[in-house]
RNA sequence: GCCGAGAUGGCGGAAUCGGUAGACGCGUGGGUCUCAAAAACCCAUGAGCCAAAACUCGUGAGGGUUCGAGUCCCUCUCUCGGCACCA
């Protein structure tokens, strides 16, 4: 056979990737689509265009998608496979601020990069439904939503206590505060109050936890966003305070222990608070209290975190009565207790909280039993291993007395409500979604002030309300809109001297919670989407993204898709049927690629060495996709060895041109060659690329030394059926290998051809190799006709005449023989 | 602390309705070719014992179930991800 053919990889990649272009392979699937083929909705979470380009990352997970997508084209699907821009954003931004070069153009030159670069890998994008978010064409819709949810009270404006981020000078979601840190640059973060706009994603709390048993996602992400929804149930329970009339609601899971509660502890925001503070409630305590706020105002998020466990506060000098008990249980203020979970007031049950515990012991509260201990102890508690939460009979507790925890749980809860002490409540976690930002590069809020300050709708005929381009990017904390002037009066001639727009733009993350919707008709400029195809192609079949995005990403867009259902645009309830994460590419060195380690592959270099098929195919070998793993280099030589050999192999088949189907091997290859097909077929659905590529590899294995040794030439169809299977992994060299073979000089893709089938006779071995056990242990392997595995007693009596299993069972009885047709026959011995 | 994922040769990883552990690739050792080297190709490659065959051990640790456990059950250790003074 012909050795060491040339492997001219950028030749061979740059010819086709220009005949792709050129005859525009796969671009606009829709317009063309036959609406009678079955169609597959393949999603990549748009990427940030940031100024580094293209990693190795990014390749991934496009790859993964890409093969999918080839894959179910060859096997007659319309499959809608898009990609934009997730354009607007904070580099951008900062970057135009430390050189002035404006966002536009830096967002421009960077998708014009990463465009050229996702060409060159060979991933066959539908190019002609591109978008960019940060297009007027695309924001007017993102406005136009905005708009939706202010006309049904879901976008509101609200003061309160808001995350503001001192570097990048804007407000964050919650979900963007990270470790008490801004996720974007690590700035402590402050609490401040502003009056911003929200959207009211709480109200469809409910539909976001049940809506979650409709999709595939993985199970780990599910009981993120669960966690996240943080639904819980309990009791808000009501209590006199003493002597004065006022009334102090608590939240608590835990009535069962209400026994054995000695005090309150209210949030320093608390309503009861401020009433103290501002001198309506007289009591000789009011210092210690306003200094006790003073101070806990002053603490930034961060701070109050590392304070850990150790437990501030301060005694209001009320008391509210345990009508359990009677007892007279002290109120304290803390900031252990947090203003926007429950009622903002919790009562301290010390003997059977960790929490409370600490807090008596630093305050010198009583703590009273009112669980049995471990071993029936039923001492005083008096340290912090006494402290039992979970599980235990009940003690001092009344009618309680001698239940489980858990049934004292619901009929403490019984009793509460039957005396009208208490009501059972659901709280969440989950928040309104902030989404102003005092930033440039966004999406602008479509809403202006009237002159005395009251908000305003933009028009409808005015969108898309266009971001100005006559401003000064320096943070000065006001967000820099407010000095165009093109902006102002444009609104002053729009509506009126003395109105002024809204200055914020939208969170970055609203652009992103709808682009999938977008894609199906991208260029429309009537509607947000075309009704049709939005009923034809979504939800989305498959989504692959990032694990970071499970929380923020994944939340917004469900609850956008569940609103824009109840306005009657869509017809489904989840966005996204199945979703899977990729994994991260490490370094060499097993840590998180960086420029500061110096540990960075780049794509480029790695594609002018290899070529983009080796790329592909490395990474998609590596292991499976979901989990992290290390770049190695010599792995990437090693993939290209196996892409060279692909290629001299079958350039021998067709210099040979003389097949061999009645060599004695050629069924061996032949039987190989189906199993492989059989194998690439099921892995490729199951996105087990690395397995489907190692059994190319064993395939061409074999095949390889049947034709060195034996002289075997495969038939053209099955050397055709080979490249085929390769094809999705390896689209250039295939494409090169199926049109070296053709004789027309119309042109017509490997890509566009049908999936060969595998015939399992040809697969099936006729001899199988049985493993023989005696006490467990395999002793022998027996070489069994296949026809013959299904004859126990002809198997067993072959194993029988075996000289090592013979040894084994000498001197033996045989209690127990079992046989598993085809996999393994074990005899147990006394 | 709570929730989740994971731990398999020198390395990345195969094999989980319980049935030959280590597919495939990398690396390493030896060889062929060459004046030499590189490339390419061939052979070997879990550990122990050993001339070889055979045998023994071996999937984070310890127990258990089973004819048989990487896979199932219990206990524990470590690593990674998320949440966290959430009442």
């Amino acid at each position: 056979m012909a050795k060491n053919t040339q492997y001219d990889h950028n030749t061979i990649e740059e010819h086709w990737h220009g005949v792709w272009e050129e005859t525009q392979l796969f671009q606009d699937t829709l317009a063309t689509a036959d609406p009678n083929k079955e169609s597959l909705y393949l999603l990549f979470a748009f990427a940030y265009p940031s100024g580094q380009g293209l990693h190795v990352g990014h390749v991934e997970s496009k790859t993964a998608l890409d093969i999918l997508a080839r894959f179910n084209r060859m096997h007659g699907k319309t499959v809608f496979f898009p990609v934009g821009w997730d354009a607007f954003g904070l580099p951008a931004e900062n970057y135009a601020v430390k050189t002035g070069v404006h966002p536009a153009e830096t967002t421009r030159n960077a998708i014009d990069t990463f465009r050229r670069q996702i060409k060159r890998v060979g991933i066959s994008y539908d190019w002609k439904s591109e978008i960019a978010t940060s297009h007027p064409g695309y924001y007017k819709w993102t406005q136009w939503l905005f708009l939706e949810l202010y006309k049904k009270g879901l976008a509101y404006q609200g003061t309160g206590q808001v995350n503001w981020c001192p570097s990048c000078q804007t407000v964050l979601a919650n979900e963007q505060v990270v470790d008490g840190k801004c996720e974007r640059c690590d700035s402590e973060v402050i609490q401040k109050e502003m009056k911003q706009w929200y959207f009211k994603i709480t109200d469809y709390k409910d539909e976001l936890i049940s809506g979650l048993d409709q999709v595939d996602w993985p199970k780990a992400t599910k009981l993120q966003q669960l966690n996240w929804i943080g639904k819980k149930t309990g009791i808000n329970i009501t209590y006199q305070v003493d002597d004065i009339d006022a009334k102090i609601t608590v939240f608590t899971t835990r009535p069962d222990t209400n026994y054995g509660a000695t005090f309150l502890v209210l949030a320093p925001e608390h309503e009861f608070v401020k009433t103290i503070v501002d001198g309506k409630l007289e009591t000789p305590q009011v210092e210690q209290v306003r200094e006790y706020l003073a101070k806990a105002q002053k603490k930034t998020e961060l701070e109050r975190q590392q304070e850990g466990r150790n437990k501030t506060g301060a005694f209001t000098g009320f008391y509210a009565v345990n009508q359990l008990t009677n007892r007279k249980m002290p109120i304290w203020i803390s900031d252990f207790v947090l203003s926007g979970f429950g009622t903002g007031a919790v009562v301290g049950v010390p003997g059977h909280d960790l929490r409370d515990f600490e807090f008596a012991k630093a305050f010198d509260i009583e703590v009273l039993r009112v669980v049995v201990g471990p071993d029936g102890d039923t001492s005083p508690i008096t340290s912090v291993d006494q402290v039992q939460e979970d599980v235990g009979k009940m003690i001092n507790s009344g009618f309680l007395d001698g239940v489980e925890i858990a049934e004292a749980i619901e009929s403490m809860m019984d009793y509460l409500e039957e005396k009208g002490w208490g009501k059972r409540v659901t709280t969440f976690k989950l928040r309104d979604w902030l989404i102003s930002r005092q930033r440039y590069w966004g999406a602008p809020i479509p809403i202006v002030y009237d002159p005395e300050g009251k908000p305003h709708p933009v028009k409808e005929e005015h969108l898309p309300w266009t971001l100005p381009t006559d401003v000064d990017f320096k943070p000065t904390g006001e967000s820099p809109l407010t000095s165009s002037k093109e902006f102002q009066d444009r609104v002053e001639k729009l509506y009126g001297p003395g109105w002024r727009p809204e200055y914020d733009t939208m969170d970055t993350f609203v652009d992103s919670s709808w682009y999938y919707l977008r894609y199906v008709s991208a260029r429309d400029e009537s509607q947000f989407s075309d009704p049709e195809r939005l009923a034809k192609y979504l939800p989305v079949d498959f989504y692959m993204i990032g694990p970071e995005h499970i929380v923020l990403h994944l939340l917004y867009s469900r609850f956008f898709t569940k609103f824009l259902r109840d306005l009657g645009y869509l017809k489904f309830d989840e966005p996204f049927l199945a979703m899977r994460h990729q994994g991260m590419i490490l370094g060499p060195d097993n840590k998180k690629m960086s420029k500061s380690k110096g540990n960075v592959i780049n794509p480029d270099d790695i594609i002018q060495k290899f070529g983009a098929d080796t790329l592909r195919m490395y990474e998609m070998f590596m292991g499976p996709i979901e989990s992290d793993k290390p770049w190695d280099i010599s792995a990437v030589a090693g993939v290209y060895r196996f892409l060279q050999r692909v290629l001299s192999l079958v350039e021998a088949v067709r210099l040979t041109g003389s097949e061999t189907p009645d060599h004695p091997d050629y069924l061996t290859v032949r039987r190989k060659l189906h199993q492989t097909i059989e194998k690439v077929s099921k892995d490729i659905p199951a996105r087990k690329y690395n397995t489907a590529i190692a059994a190319l590899m064993e395939c061409v294995n074999v095949w390889e030394k049947a034709s060195r040794d034996k002289a075997v030439v495969l038939p053209e169809s099955e050397v055709l059926a080979f490249i085929q299977i390769m094809a999705p992994f390896a689209p250039f060299m295939t494409e090169e290998l199926y049109q070296r073979g053709r004789e027309t000089s119309e042109f017509s893709s490997v890509h566009q051809t049908e999936w060969p089938s595998f015939d399992p006779e040809m697969a099936a071995e006729d001899m199988i190799e049985l493993p023989v056990q005696v006490d467990g242990k395999v002793r022998a392997k027996l070489r069994v006709a296949a026809t013959d595995a299904a004859e126990e007693a002809k198997v067993i009596s072959q194993a029988q005449a075996n000289e090592v299993i013979t040894k084994w069972l000498d001197g033996k009885t045989v209690v127990k023989t079992i046989y598993i047709p085809g996999k393994i026959l074990s005899f147990v011995t006394k």
